[in-house]
DNA sequence: GAGCTGTAGTGGTCAGACCACCTGGCTGGT
DNA sequence: ACCAGCCAGGTGGTCTGACCACTACAGCTC
């Protein structure tokens, strides 16, 4: 093993870029080609590290990127493997997007949740079994029953969680549940509710859980294009006062 | 060394996961409280790595993985920044999704574009403006002259770049960016093109161009709709075959 | 004043050491 | 023969300190 021998290297030799990024791209491709499989457990950081002529601190930072990028996971004591590479893991990162955007973006983000919900909801609709639309239930009546915001908001977002897996698309599922981290429904809803929203919100869902068991796809997809609707028009009122 | 530094820091003690994982939650954080702006440059790595106590080598871990996910930017010789925060920074990562999908998660990334495409399409046919629109015949025309299967394909990306961008909303653009990755399109592309689908597409092409003419947003999201349909199906029967 | 140059400071990389944790085999008993 | 407990090796996690590559800027030269 020449590993990254000084003259003959030739092509490989590109210096693109700092090494870590190259390791990157290099495990990225490993699997994109099939090379890794989910689930396989990796060679050690060591070896790795030997085996692309970089030291072990560029391979862990390499490690650590796609660690964050739900692509690999470490165990500590055991190894590094290759994530199930399913939709929530790989949409993890999506969180990080709500989390920090402010203003104008989370309309944006609003709006990009009232297209990608309504169609859920209206999937739901059509898919939903018995057994989901009775989760759907219990949340929608744990939600009446309480006054504690923490908990209302808990049981809302398993609402529409339950909605979004019933439409059978998990990537759809995994972005909507980004969309919806806990940190940006908390921020946008301290205000909201504050205007006795909570009635309406209620209606809403009555309203969502009413075209699900009617199974009428295109009365779900209304009453969740209302429901987003809603708190979006509100967020854009906000905004335009606070200028 | 006081470790946990402070005694204001109060809970901050508690030894969750790993040092480098909280170094990426704290920086995370100051900039979701307004502590870092958007294009601010931070402490030296040394100085943050003193700063939470830990050593410069988890910093850069920290550091590193905040830059894939595209928070921060690191110059080399110059300083660690903070990115503009924009869409297109946070987003990128949403094309390694793209990139690492395989089977029937290629139909649910192309589920979730055709209802985001056709939205997009759809208000572009409403706010696009003259200048907008002679670049998208500009790429319309130029994807007709070629037979050059990777100009085509770089036309045909460049075409949907400027209706999402058209619509307004910079967090959908940004979205349906990832979802068609050069790596992605390429890959479903491939058997795709070699069916005589090239004329088809044209014939989508021209009828979305026409509806954005006629600003018709029920027609541009129809053709939209179609487009991307198109696609869809023809990679669902594909997988079909392959089982 | 414009242009060059040197230098201090920054991120990028490397090497080696130690720690914390998991795993699997061995030991000893029953 | 079986099982519980121990133990050693291997793995990721962390730290340290050194050097390199590059940038920015002050100060010098012309």
């Amino acid at each position: 093993m020449a590993d990254t021998g000084e003259a003959e290297n030739g092509v490989g030799a590109a210096p693109k870029g700092t090494v870590t990024q190259r390791a990157i791209e290099q495990i990225k491709a490993m699997i994109a080609e099939g090379r890794l499989e989910p689930g396989q457990r990796l060679p050690t950081e060591r070896d790795l590290a030997a085996r692309l002529g970089i030291s072990r601190s560029s391979m862990r930072e390499a490690i650590r990127a796609l660690t964050v990028l739900g692509v690999l996971e470490a165990r500590h004591g055991s190894g590094i493997y290759v994530t199930q590479l399913e939709a929530g893991d790989l949409l993890e990162t999506f969180g990080v997007v709500a989390d920090l955007s402010r203003g104008p973006r989370l309309v944006e983000l609003l709006e990009v949740r009232r297209v990608l919900e309504s169609t859920a909801t209206a999937l739901a609709a059509a898919r939903i079994t018995a057994d989901q639309l009775a989760e759907v239930e219990k949340h929608l009546t744990a939600m009446n029953v309480t006054d504690d915001p923490e908990e209302i908001l808990a049981h809302d977002l398993a609402f529409h969680r339950v909605i979004a897996g019933a439409a059978g698309n998990d990537t759809m599922a995994a972005i909507l549940d980004g969309l919806s981290s806990r940190t940006f429904r908390a921020r946008v809803w301290r205000g909201y509710e504050e205007e006795g929203a909570f009635a309406r919100t209620r209606r809403e869902h009555a309203a969502i859980h009413r075209a699900l068991v009617a199974r009428d796809p295109e009365a779900a997809r209304a009453a969740a294009a209302a429901h987003v609707g809603e708190v979006e028009q509100w967020l854009r009122t906000q905004l335009r006062e606070q200028l």
